[in-house]
DNA sequence: GATGAATGAGAGTTCATTCAT
DNA sequence: TATGAATGAACTCTCATTCAT
């Protein structure tokens, strides 16, 4: 039989990634990053412990790519164009999105907020984090500059507190929370 | 020289008693629970691992204590007469006492936040913090219902939620933070 | 096109199992037998781990493989005709040949003094080793009892002894090692 | 009971370290570095892997410990004045020396040996090898400098050459081998 | 012939906890 | 009360070898 061609070998390998990916982002968020074991991943992915380190080089490496994916498509569905000019109508919409990934996302939201604060797991993945904090930031402050902000800065990190809070509670307590209405409540205060 | 009587043997325990949580606090602020060991904590604490548990069952025993210990004298300051309800100028002294908090107890938010993110950690002291949770809720509601808020519920998990968000970022990032500014504006929204 | 040979096949398996051992005698010369992987020999080699495995049951095979390999060449080297007897001049030409190993055959004698001094990878190889060592011990005696010396088994060993501590000395640092000098004081005291 | 006090924890301390080191050292000279596990050597030495850890930072640590106390304790023997200059009563005491160890010491000079030519292992403890063998060859330089040579660094060369030949050799097949006429020879030509 | 994904046993190491003193 | 030696289970990671393709 003629040997599995490259591209194959590298579908493989994807999928594979992905999966082991997927994984270890419900464990880390489900029970933390300490306490999820690579054996757990590995059982979980139904593979082998020693499969994951083809893939990974070690277990912090792994948390990082779930950071690095997870921020990405975040920072995709938030700024598709990437062009860093914000006007009501894209913050109508931001918002709309960030209240999506606070649903379709919500385990790796628990992963990201769970990693803010432990400092030993930040330190892993720090520059990934603020480097997409501060395109959040810039974002902010331009749209409420444009909007004639006395203090732009002051508003854009006041709305960021607002979300974090918002996300934070809401993940922590998802059950009986009234999300929609915050939403209104927000848009009103910050677009209208 | 005349032996000791029954209260300074039980001074000097709790003086070791909160020694250790001192440390303990301290260091599971500075690295994360899952990264500090017993003997960290021994060494820190200038005592035997042994010793450590004398005072404490278990590292979790330990972190329960730190934890209630904690919330209690955050209780403590926001509403020193336990009475729940809360007039205009007691939500004004709690928001200071909050801000308050936030600078004299950086530390214990740090380990507050890192353990709500943590499942397998939260898990130690839920009971406690669900409480702590209700009891500041239930005195909320009852000051927007007072002052004649349509929906008392939103309105409290909302606040909350702000200060949650503020509270995390000022964690986070508290070196230019300006947390005058932000704390104004809280007051203006929601006590005048 | 024609299809090869039966011929042309035999080759090319010879020249890619020469490939691997000489990739391999340098690596286990370089970084130690155990720190050598086979995955390392197989990307200094260019081909798949699976591949190596054709040419070779396992890792301890390759190695056997390769000290047979040196041992037969230096065996050619010394005693081209294996007729077992030394005369003076084939002495002084083996002494020569010896000399010239040491500079040209310099990893493989590295590598050969890191087996001697391994039981466990010593074992791999015994047999092989043993009956090198005997063959040239024969030679030696043989030459020492036509030069009328009193006690021509004490004589070959000692010479042994030297010949393997300036080869030992040489290989750790050879950098400013007086082989030269080291070489004529030797047929001085042998020879001559 | 009264805890035990400082002097009786030094002295298990003592005790069980120089029991690892024993059994280590046993084992890494039975089967070599790599082929031994801490378990192993654990098992060896009755106690828990775990304790080991308590007593050696690591394998390697503990590795380094041994050739440390190896070449100290041989140090002693060769040199106890630690003057640095050889009489020629000296030498011959040195010899004497020598050969004692070689008896004595056996099992150390043959994970000596082994270590010498693993460059992996090697690098672990170089510094403390160079500097010892440094140490030697001033001594026999000196010694030949005094006695008129005309090269004592070569003369100093060849006559550690010659001593780790037979020690090698020696090492390696020591059932048959005629020690004591090849002491007797080394002194007749390097003494009288 | 040739590939590299996949396995599984075992490596070195850590650490909460116990216990003799 | 106080010590730190001692344990053992669990951890992350490695690697020779196999096998479907």
């Amino acid at each position: 039989m003629s040997p599995r061609t490259k591209k194959q070998f590298e579908e493989i390998r994807e999928n594979k990634k992905a999966l082991i990916m997927r994984s270890a982002l419900e464990l880390f968020a489900e029970s933390g990053y300490h306490s999820v074991s690579v054996k757990d991943i590995a059982k979980k992915s139904q593979i082998s412990k020693g499969l994951l380190y083809n893939y990974f080089e070690s277990k912090e490496d792994l948390l990082k790519a779930i950071i690095i994916q997870g921020l990405n498509s975040i920072s995709d569905l938030i700024d598709p164009d990437h062009d860093g000019v914000v006007t009501t109508g894209e913050m109508r919409f931001m918002i709309d999105e960030m209240f999506h990934i606070l649903t379709d996302h919500r385990i790796f939201l628990m992963l990201y907020f769970s990693i803010l604060t432990q400092p030993d797991v930040m330190v892993l993945a720090s520059r990934e984090i603020e480097d997409f904090f501060e395109q959040l930031m810039r974002k902010l402050q331009s749209y409420f500059r444009v909007r004639g902000s006395t203090d732009p800065r002051a508003d854009a990190i006041l709305f960021g507190a607002i979300l974090d809070g918002i996300f934070f509670n809401y993940i922590l307590n998802n059950r009986d929370y009234p999300i929609e209405q915050v939403k209104k409540r927000i848009v009103e205060l910050f677009v209208k």
